[in-house]
DNA sequence: AAAGCAGCCAACCGCGAGATG
DNA sequence: CCATCTCGCGGTTGGCTGCTT
């Protein structure tokens, strides 16, 4: 059978010139983003759609960065990475104005080989230097070959709750001292479980046990007691929209400020 | 000066998942 | 329920640029 040519006609390849940009960034302006291949042919670009989406969402966007990726994002990327493994999407979503390809070429240009060279960083940021010396005592925990989480639809995201998988909360090393503020942040992002960051991403909206200490206050949840099962327990926490890992690394870049003596800013 | 090499990054490609008819 | 469409994602490629020899 074989899959159909996405773009079966001839069309441009390579990189965009200037009257393409133009064309269109004012075609999405007007019209809007979505039904991309028709966004190709009304606009008149000999383009594929997906490379249309692609041209629009990492560079004519408006609020996209480009370059100087400063120290506290490139942390994060490393930090998201340890966590997330490749999936740039998902990173980029926590860095705002990156895109998925940036950050990719970036970890693959970069970051990658600094980490070859010093493998048992936890960050090659001089900003991180300091806690380097801290955590060289520790152990720090990277499960080494963690499987690549997947992507869950709805389906399997119940089917999980159903099983109690709530916040992956069977293993302790998932366990946090969610009330310790003296317990590295980073290391707190090491142990987390990955499948479960991945939920709630999904979900938008799904937050494990260990966050309601600190978040039970911001965000005005309640711990409630009647919860019997894990996953009932997990939606009586849970706010209409809660993204944990935002929450989790408001936490980091605030004391990322502190240290830079910038929390004013 | 020019050939070779390495690094960077924009763009392409294939696949999976959800939406739609 | 199935086929098709559309979108989003991650891996890979290829061209450009700067450096080295």
């Amino acid at each position: 059978m074989g899959r159909r040519p996405c773009c079966p006609k001839e069309i441009n390849k390579g990189a965009w010139s200037r009257e393409e940009d133009e064309t269109l960034s004012k075609y999405v302006v007007i019209h809007g983003e979505g039904k991309w291949q028709k966004v190709a042919q009304n606009a008149g670009l000999k383009r594929c759609g997906k490379s249309c989406r692609q041209r629009w969402l990492n560079y004519l966007k408006p609020g996209i960065k480009r370059g100087d990726i400063s120290v506290d994002e490139e942390d994060m990327i490393i930090r998201l990475h340890r966590l997330l493994g490749n999936r740039w999407a998902l990173i980029a979503k926590r860095l705002p104005g990156r895109t998925d390809n940036e950050i990719k070429n970036y970890w693959n240009t970069n970051l990658s080989k600094k980490l070859q060279k010093h493998p048992t960083s936890s960050s090659v940021s001089s900003l991180q230097n300091k806690r380097n010396e801290e955590e060289k005592s520790k152990q720090v925990h990277v499960a080494p070959e963690a499987p690549r989480p997947r992507r869950v639809n709805a389906v399997e995201y119940s089917k999980i709750m159903e099983n109690g998988g709530c916040a992956g909360n069977t293993s302790p090393s998932n366990k946090v001292e969610g009330s310790s503020d003296e317990a590295s942040f980073s290391d707190f992002l090491i142990d987390i479980d990955q499948n479960q960051l991945l939920i709630a991403d999904d979900s938008n909206s799904k937050v494990p046990q260990m966050e309601e200490d600190h978040n039970n206050k911001q965000v005005g949840l309640t711990n409630s007691p009647s919860s019997s099962s894990p996953s009932d327990h997990c939606h009586h926490l849970l706010p209409e929209k809660f993204d944990p890992l935002e929450t989790l690394l408001d936490v980091e870049l605030k004391r990322m400020a502190s240290f830079l003596g910038l929390e004013n800013d």
